[in-house]
DNA sequence: ACAAGCTCTGACCGATCGGTCAGGTACCGT
DNA sequence: ACGGTACCTGACCGATCGGTCAGAGCTTGT
């Protein structure tokens, strides 16, 4: 039986990229290890010894994205704000959603039922996180929506929205832009909140 | 065996309501007829007594909320378009969201993986009609995002998020005219192609 | 040449999948 | 009292699920 040379690291870095495609567009609970080994062109036991378990292969899959989404948490948390640094924190989101669109498609969508899961809680307690830091914690319903909708929405968007609503995926260059100008215009009365409130 | 008295036509509805809600948390492909059956307190072979097939079962499920969809845009583009039938389409566009919450995550989560079946096909006719009608045709990359994130994300905010971002789901009549808010400003640009800024 | 080790696979396991079927129970008009 | 019908169920079916295991093929160190 002829074994193609596979070249050694690669070959769980293309079962994991074809493992979050399955998971951001059938959904973990549907996307059985046998279509995943499938479409890279593996068996189901290959699969197996490269990832201990399913749900292991998930969590490796997630881990990078939701290490980054920390990274930058921190990095806004670690500074005094002003509008320079929610600016920048802005910038980095949207280079962290343009990045890692799949990854943030499958934890945004399933992260209600993929409780108990390691990573999926990590990536939750971030986005609490995320959510309260913009809404300086007064919980005005307005704000929360607000901070629901860019992040939903543009999860939305860049996975399931562009190839079906504007049939082929704009360039990046361009995606990028109009993304930076509606997130911003989203969230900028949560985070400017102009003079008095709190902080 | 005691067979409590079920009040006819009830027992379809619940089935229907309880299929959506695992639908829409758990996926279609990652529903099985059991988890249904078992948390609506019927047996699996209930379940195929009142639907012919799980895929039937999505179809009930998901058709008034299409419907539904369909005839909000038959009336907008039944009307000459003027400030008064955009605000009026805005207004229902916010009752069918708040009203058909479960089932619109449903479907925009989930239309790529079930391409083919008949409703869900359906359902995605009707949003890229909407979307073009909402664009006027000409295809601006940020308009088409506008739209995108103002769907995607308010079938997130009202279904996931809610959950895990605002702890307890807010009062419909706090989150209604806020939603009413941050969508007329998303939608906005794209269909007045006036107003120059917010507030 | 040979053993060790990494990568990959088919055969197999118990459990669960969507779906079929025969039959049981309650209620109906007659 | 009786047959028909609507509702519901357990037993069962082939297929597939996630996962285990014993090797086969290839590379490498010695």
């Amino acid at each position: 039986m002829p074994q193609p040379p596979h070249n050694r690291q690669s070959t769980s870095a293309e079962l994991r990229a074809t493992a979050l495609e399955q998971f951001a567009s059938v959904g973990f609970a549907g996307t059985s290890l046998q279509q995943i080994a499938d479409a890279a062109g593996y068996s189901k036991s290959s699969v197996l010894y490269h990832f201990a378990s399913k749900e292991a292969l998930l969590d490796e899959v997630l881990t990078p994205a939701v290490n980054r989404l920390e990274a930058i948490l921190e990095r806004f948390l670690a500074t005094e704000e002003s509008a320079l640094t929610r600016s920048r924190f802005v910038n980095d989101f949207i280079d962290f959603i343009l990045e890692f669109r799949l990854e943030l498609h499958t934890f945004i969508n399933q992260s209600q039922s993929l409780r108990g899961i390691p990573v999926i809680d990590r990536a939750g307690v971030v986005i609490v996180r995320l959510s309260d830091t913009l809404c300086h914690g007064d919980a005005s319903t307005e704000d929360r929506i607000r901070f629901g909708i860019a992040l939903g929405g543009a999860a939305y968007t860049l996975v399931a929205g562009m190839t079906f609503l504007g049939e082929e995926i704009a360039p990046v260059e361009e995606v990028r832009p109009a993304l930076l100008t509606v997130i911003t215009e989203l969230l900028a009365p949560v985070t400017v909140r102009t003079a008095p409130s709190r902080k």
